[in-house]
Order: structure tokens, then sequence, then C-alpha cells
DNA sequence: ATTGAGTGCAACCCGATTGTTGCACGTCCG
DNA sequence: CGGACGTGCAACAATCGGGTTGCACTCAAT
């Protein structure tokens, strides 16, 4: 009824809140430089702990923006751009729907005053 | 150095920000679906209080994505999806960027086995 | 001028996030 | 085997965000 096919709506709220955060997207730059890192050394390239660190991954890992892969003793982490895709058609079809009706009220402004009862 | 040119960073991330809330995305489509609408009023469609919309349309505002204008004893608040355009395309511009990377980092996977230090 | 609707501001509450530290558990290697 | 490295779990502190209520102020209309 809104603009969202009612089903995708909370995988994008995910993703969204996913990138709402400075360190979450400075990680993802990190991965999407290295291909593959663990929590420790990712833990070395900035300025938290490898605990606050884990948790951003498992944050953007319930987002669908990345995946852990157990190598042995380490779990090395990687990109995987499908739920940024979506996200971006999610969006881009948002701003193309506002801007529908943003044309449509704009062209019947002078005829009515108010909208609601 | 990372992917985004430096400045627009923060904007973007404001905006991310501001769609990270599910009521500040239902404002939204309020807004989209009315066209400008008073904080009291959208009070009267969502299950808060009125102060609660005023605060959240503080941050879509200082996102870009709303504007107010004073009409007599009364703000109405309009959509601005220019803000919007421009964080879909800086989505548009990261997957694309991730999407290079690990290309050229799969293909190059077999020769080396450790990127860092 | 007085009343009422609409707005702005401030204090406050509470739950969620972000971050820390400490320790226990696997796992590789000398 | 035994140490060292990496991970997982848990408790904890502190801040942030969303939400509420109460009150003062502005503007329009009678």
């Amino acid at each position: 009824m809104t603009a969202e096919p009612d089903g995708a709506v909370e995988e994008v709220g995910s993703v969204l809140v996913a990138l709402a955060d400075p360190t979450r997207r400075q990680l993802l730059d990190l991965l999407a430089a290295h291909g593959a890192a663990t929590a420790t050394t990712l833990a070395g390239q900035l300025p938290v702990s490898r605990q606050a660190i884990v948790k951003h991954l498992a944050v953007l890992d319930s987002a669908g923006l990345v995946v852990g892969n157990r190598v042995g003793r380490e779990v090395r982490y990687s990109l995987r751009p499908a739920g940024l895709d979506a996200t971006t058609r999610w969006m881009s079809s948002l701003a193309a729907d506002w801007d529908r009706r943003l044309a449509a009220i704009k062209h019947a402004a002078e005829a009515a005053e108010r909208d609601f009862s």
C-alpha cells in the first residue's frame, strides 16, 4: 500500500540499520579492499577492540552484507553484495515513487485545499 | 581513499541514519502520499506523540529528505527527493566498487596467500 | 481582547547500541 | 605434549535514540 511489496521491507530495514553506523561502513570498505579478513586482523586496522568488530560483523552478517567462513581456527569474513543490491533497488524505486506522487500532487495542488478529514 | 569522494560521506551517512528508523520511513511514506502535512496532522496518523514526530522530522530535515515551510501559524512539511537520490547513487556506486574489487580478488586469490604484513 | 489551535523548548525515562575487559575453549605448530 | 594464537561467551559501563509529558509562546479568528 505504501511503496513496498510488504515482505522485503524488513530485510531492507536491517541493511539500512547496518549501513547507518560509520564503523560498519568502514569495515565494509576494508573488506572490499582486502577481499577477506578475520575479526582479529580487522581490529588491527580500526581503533576499536576485536570484540567490537565481532559484534559489528554479526550485524552485517544478519543484514546479508557479509559472510563468515571458518578456515581452521580462524573465521574469514568476506563481502556479499546481494543485500546491498536489493537495498539500492528498493531506494531507487522509492525515489521514483516519490517523484511520481510529487508530480501528481503539484499538478493538483491548487484544486484541493485540505487532504484530511 | 576508500570508495567515497571524502566530502559527501557525512551527508550520505545522515541519510542512512535517517532511513534506518521504521517510523521515519513511515513518515516519508505519509508525506509522499499527502504531499505536505504538519507535525500535528502526521501525529494523528501514527501511534506516537506529536513531539516524537517533530524530532523525527528534524532528523529528516537535517538529512535533506524533508523541508518545512511556515504557513501562518503552522509548519507544512514536504518531501525533498534530492538527498535520497544522492544516497541511491552512492550506494549503487559502492555496489559496483565491491563487485569490481571482488572480481579482481577472486581472480588473484590463488596467487597470494597473505595480504597483510 | 480573549480564546483556542499549533508550534517550540526542556526535562525526564527507558531500552538498545556501542564499547570494554576477562576468561574459557579450540586449533595449529614447535 | 604444551604453549601460542584465534575465537566465543559473558558481564559490565556508558552513551544514544526514541518516546513521553508539561508548559510557554505565537498566530488567527471571533
